[in-house]
DNA sequence: TCGACACTTAGCAAAGAATCTAATTAATGG
DNA sequence: CCATTAATTAGATTCTTTGCTAAGTGTCGA
């Protein structure tokens, strides 16, 4: 989980994941809506794909990347569980 | 929204939030609970603040911290958003 | 107003993260 | 098998974050 909230602490990859909202996108497609380079862009999606966040899928000589959403469903519940008071730790 | 991501990519800043789950605590109440100097907890404690997470309230010699469940409900509402497809946006 | 208590801020060193360029891997078409 | 396209990895650099010690702020009681 620690990685899931690293991941999200970068403006960039919260953008990436924004943008994935949409549908899958190559590593190409995501690195061109950005002003980093393609390298960096790079980077970013490793970070994300660590995290469990996105999912990634060669097609050919392409890899498309799409949100694994129930990472995101673990990472909401997990918080909807900090703000209810008295839970089952601490 | 930026500051709340990066207060929660900390390890430590988490543990704080979810011991503070449980209602109100003094600044060295939360200190004496972790490894490191009361100087170091206290640092968190502004992020935290900073980002909204928490709110500080001065007792006497003492200041009392709870959590500002708001914001939380806030992220919470922002991370829906996410995996819900075709948002507003991009 | 002095001193002790509760806590924060400043300044610094060390560890970590972001980004760049250049080199590398991988798939495809000729 | 070579060139090309798509993408990642390596290495270097710079910026940021973390956590320490030491100094500062604010409050209270005698």
């Amino acid at each position: 989980m620690n990685d899931v909230f690293r991941a999200l602490a970068d403006p960039t990859r919260r953008e990436i994941v924004r943008l994935l909202r949409n549908g899958p996108r190559t590593s190409g497609e995501i690195a061109e809506r950005f002003p980093s380079t393609w390298a960096t862009i790079s980077r970013h999606l490793s970070v994300l794909r660590d995290a469990g966040l996105i999912l990634a899928e060669r097609d050919g000589q392409r890899i498309r990347y799409e949100l694994n959403t129930t990472v995101f469903q673990d990472l909401v519940d997990h918080l909807m569980d900090w703000i209810k008071p008295g839970g089952r730790r601490a």
